[in-house]
DNA sequence: ATCGGGCTTTGATCGCCATCAAGATTGCAT
DNA sequence: ATGCAATCTTGATGGCGATCAAAGCCCGAT
């Protein structure tokens, strides 16, 4: 019965912000921090921090002073050339860190901006990095995680390259549906965050080309749209198409 | 008189491997480090290793246990598809590191062939790693590096998004140019280390429309094309085609 | 409930770049 | 020097996706 009410001797806050209760541990942290590691972390990380829909996160050009976690939520990051146009670079969700372009130049390169209300944890970086160099693990982790994000933008450097319209809403699809899985969520049918416009900015393609290719592939009986609601039905299909020309 | 001889002193070895000594450290190491830090350094990286044209230095898939830093020379990486199509990621030159993108899967994801006979200097990651603990400078310069390939990444992105062909043509010779001139070498004339196909995988264009494009520019006064060898004529005329799309 | 603005769909046309093709040039090996 | 393979140039044609245009839909604000 009592332990029922354990919950009582943490404090609210406590409870909100402590990395060690949350479900994310795994995708932020490394998992070989012991007790005690785990304590000097959520030490230094602040309390979660509410973003609304619309809200920018940062802006290209501020100071750098923090990496963020998405804890709750949804984020594009984007950089926007002087004539007003628009290069998605990512999109981010939970446990996903953002900001790590920042560090070279010691300011932000793009805006992060929330694509629903969403919530971040800050990783103030100077403290992350002084304590990193305590906790070997933590220093291996943020250099993995960087180096993830290098991986990762080959991947899109491939697809934007040598892929064609087809292939590259197909292969954006499966990897939505690949991360939504991670994280619990359904991998057959999903909520788009964003809008056709920003998805095309992010593949390199026009507004009206991500329109047209996600009926054409509702008419092929691959997916199913309902405007931002998406459904695969033909995973398989959907990998065909983009192997046959990545691998 | 005998100072001239005073580097009998120091054995041929020493010679080549001393970072201390080298003319790249600006490039690939932080300038902060004292003597003792930076002979910590010059003892953890290996003797200089030679690269013939063509040659791999390493391969997607090999483990990963070292970093590259280009010491001299020219390479190209590159992620090719099952289907033999390649997709270069990028070119490098003198003091340039390669191989961050190994960390987070420990083993390599691309390929780094050598464009003419190179030289890289081995930088064994796990011992870098925990003498950065004890060198704050060290770590910082590593995760500077990685956040900067990032943002080179972004770059790219960006131009196979949003550019179009000439504008992808005039912003590589521009970006090579300038590459050159910190290297101490003309800024307005250069060789091409790498050929049409390659330049075109990098940019996401076949290589006839390279050499059309390129052609073009003569044509327009704008460079002068002898096979390999560029001029730049109007450096201002080509920043105005980049800027007209990017900014 | 109604209105308005942003988002999405769909159609028609156009232009850029890919593709196909044939020579020209370079440079390497013998 | 000679020959061959790789690389590069240039031309002709075609298709994919951009652009222009208009109508429909959804959702939030009042």
């Amino acid at each position: 019965m009592q332990t029922a009410l354990q919950p009582r001797d943490i404090t609210f806050k406590q409870l909100r912000q402590a990395c060690s209760n949350c479900s994310l541990r795994e995708l932020c942290l490394p998992n070989e921090l012991n007790a005690e590691e785990m304590k000097q972390v959520d030490e230094l990380i602040g309390q979660g921090k509410p973003i609304k829909r619309g809200e920018a996160l940062y802006r290209a050009g501020e100071p750098f002073r923090a990496l963020y976690a998405v804890r709750v939520g949804f984020f594009k990051t984007s950089v926007v050339s002087e004539d007003g146009r628009e290069q998605v670079t990512g999109f981010h969700m939970s446990g996903e860190l953002m900001g790590m372009d920042a560090i070279s130049a010691d300011h932000y390169t793009c805006d992060a901006v929330a694509l629903e209300d969403s919530e971040v944890c800050e990783l103030p970086f100077e403290e992350m990095e002084s304590l990193s160099r305590k906790i070997p693990a933590l220093q291996h982790h943020f250099y993995r995680v960087m180096s993830r994000e290098i991986v990762r933008d080959h991947g899109v450097m491939l697809l934007l390259g040598n892929m064609k319209a087809e292939e590259r809403i197909a292969a954006f699809l499966l990897n939505l549906s690949q991360r939504f899985q991670i994280r619990g969520y359904s991998s057959m049918s999903f909520h788009l965050r964003m809008t056709r416009e920003e998805i095309g900015s992010y593949l390199g393609l026009k507004l009206e080309t991500v329109s047209r290719t996600l009926s054409k592939f509702q008419d092929q009986g691959l997916i199913k749209v309902q405007n931002r609601l998406i459904e695969l039905r033909d995973v398989d299909g959907l990998k065909q198409l983009v192997n046959s020309c990545q691998g």
